[in-house]
DNA sequence: CTGTTAGCGCGTTCAG
DNA sequence: CTGAACGCGCTAACAG
């Protein structure tokens, strides 16, 4: 307090002024700021001085104007709400952050019209890359081939073979899991998802049977297709229960189907793990570690992807430019009680 | 495609370039582009075709530099995870968006030397102004009242009187969960709620006993305080059924703990909410949608809060100075299953 | 109605 | 080692 009424110079302090109180021309300040060696070290003292008693800063609008640079990328969100995007935001935050380059966040509420106005204040703002983070696995339209900057498509593919994009291996994650419960010596397993309407319940169910037929095993019923809520994971295990009264594996598209599974199953009074195995898919802990048992899950590695996202984006900027095609990241299981029996 | 070749001027095409190709000058150019009235019709079309085959868009940076103002304002999170702040800031970036700013994202990860640095990062980005979203309620440092900027602090409110906060209040969400739950008829109610350090815990419980105090009615117990999770509504529920076992109303700490409550209910064959009501804290969809039966809760309006830190924003960026202290936001209740009876 | 000039805040030559 | 001059891309005065 006290200070605050020294805000003569409410919208920061230039380099002129702190030249004029340093009693130096405002080149030598800028190299005594910059750290520059051809600075007396006596004169460069007076500017920190000087720096310091003013609160300088030096403008970032003035300096990408000389740069051509902003050290800014722009984060295009198609669905913030979405509990997918947030761990790719941390990552990609994460990323850039300790590369000196900030984030500027636009979300696009899903709505294509928003999105390419946004896309246009991105370029006005001279960002030096994008990553356009979609809200689902399923391809989305790209945002344009002739772009003056790099862009990558994150979770959502670009459905433009040209533009590089980054997506969970949905495929992989699928097989991860039924070859995760096989191991525990489970035989009769069944795959309860969501809606096949979405790339990554059709992903998931096939690597599912992939992961089947590598074992040499047969499905115990067609996957049930349904949506991602509890609900659906308590009717839908129900039903398999008494058309299949042997089923010792539940592999669930999603930990919320997964729940449903674990409550249908205490209903049934078979206890997990030990006479049934179940996994869920996504890692989202609020789901996962508050069950009983808590719940194995498959985990996207959603904050490593963010990071890779902006690591392309970091290598496009520096001049190597970006290759087409896709990077599907590999999946990985994080054991708990619904698979593990503890001792 | 094919237009993707013509990338030769890949950082953007200057007003200059638009000037040049159009035949006129460089403040004509710039006229017709932000639509003033001096310019002649056809030399307008000129202009904008120009404008049109080389995809000019002005530079901000520049634009910035003679404004003296950036139209950016920069979220400086504390713990981008919390799923607090997601709402909040899609609330901000909503009410940002329509107002033509910006969002500059930064996140602390719950570090105050990163804090700082980030609020030099912002600074010297020049924002407009900057809103502090915090992880809890708990009072969180100031950034200092030295700042050339406007600052606002939401959800998490500032620890000092003079700076402008915006947080959920609390103690009103407390005592409508409890008079939502009384206005069911019932008289014999509970609260189990989360760690006690949190001030979030401390409100609820006092909105609660002010609450019940009102109506008249004595607590069958003590607040139960303990963690967020689902395993405490389960295991307080439980000590309170066997200890108290005409309880016929539970008010919750949170969503997860009023998972807990319902789980055990089942256990011991109490049927919600003919028998009994719950009713939970926060109105965390995955939670309450999916629980069975669906759970009312109390709802903070963070999104509301959100939009509301960014017009406060707006405001003090007019001109109209932040008064110090804090708003407090009323919150209100989502009624579901847990409460109502169907019919 | 159009073009010329100056300057926003800063970094970077190039003489002194 | 220091300072004066120029330019980044753009807009606001003024002249023409």
């Amino acid at each position: 307090m006290g200070n605050s009424a020294r805000a003569g110079q409410p919208r920061g302090a230039t380099l002129g002024d702190v030249a004029r109180l340093a009693g130096v021309s405002m080149a030598t300040a800028s190299k005594a700021v910059n750290g520059r060696a051809e600075v007396a070290a006596t004169t460069r003292q007076r500017v920190m001085a000087a720096v310091e008693e003013i609160g300088f800063t030096p403008s970032s609008s003035a300096q990408s104007l000389i740069a051509g640079r902003t050290s800014t990328v722009g984060l295009l969100t198609c669905d913030l709400e979405g509990r997918f995007v947030l761990p790719i935001l941390t990552g990609a935050e994460d990323a850039f952050d300790s590369g000196q380059v900030s984030v500027l966040l636009c979300d696009a509420r899903g709505d294509s019209i928003r999105a390419t106005y946004h896309l246009n204040t991105l370029l006005s703002r001279r960002v030096d890359g994008i990553i356009v983070v979609g809200s689902s696995t399923d391809p989305r339209p790209t945002l344009g081939r002739d772009l003056p900057v790099p862009v990558v498509y994150a979770y959502a593919p670009s459905d433009h073979p040209a533009d590089h994009s980054l997506t969970p291996d949905n495929v992989a994650g699928g097989r991860l899991a039924v070859e995760h419960v096989i191991s525990f010596g489970r035989r009769r397993i069944a795959h309860i998802t969501g809606n096949p309407d979405y790339a990554a319940a059709r992903d998931r169910a096939k690597g599912f049977q992939e992961g089947l037929a590598a074992a040499g095993l047969d499905a115990v019923a067609e996957p049930m297709f349904g949506t991602w809520s509890e609900g659906w994971g308590r009717d839908a295990t129900a039903i398999l229960l008494e058309r299949y009264p042997d089923i010792d594996g539940f592999v669930c598209g999603s930990d919320q189907i997964a729940r449903g599974a674990l409550e249908t199953l205490r209903d049934f009074d078979r206890s997990v793990p030990e006479d049934v195995s179940v996994i869920g898919y996504d890692n989202w802990e609020v789901l996962t570690t508050n069950s009983r048992p808590e719940l194995t899950s498959i985990d996207c590695r959603l904050q490593e992807l963010g990071r890779r996202s902006a690591q392309r984006i970091f290598e496009a900027i520096d001049g190597e430019p970006l290759s087409g095609g896709t990077e599907y990241l590999a999946p990985r299981v994080v054991m708990r009680g619904s698979t593990v029996i503890s001792r």
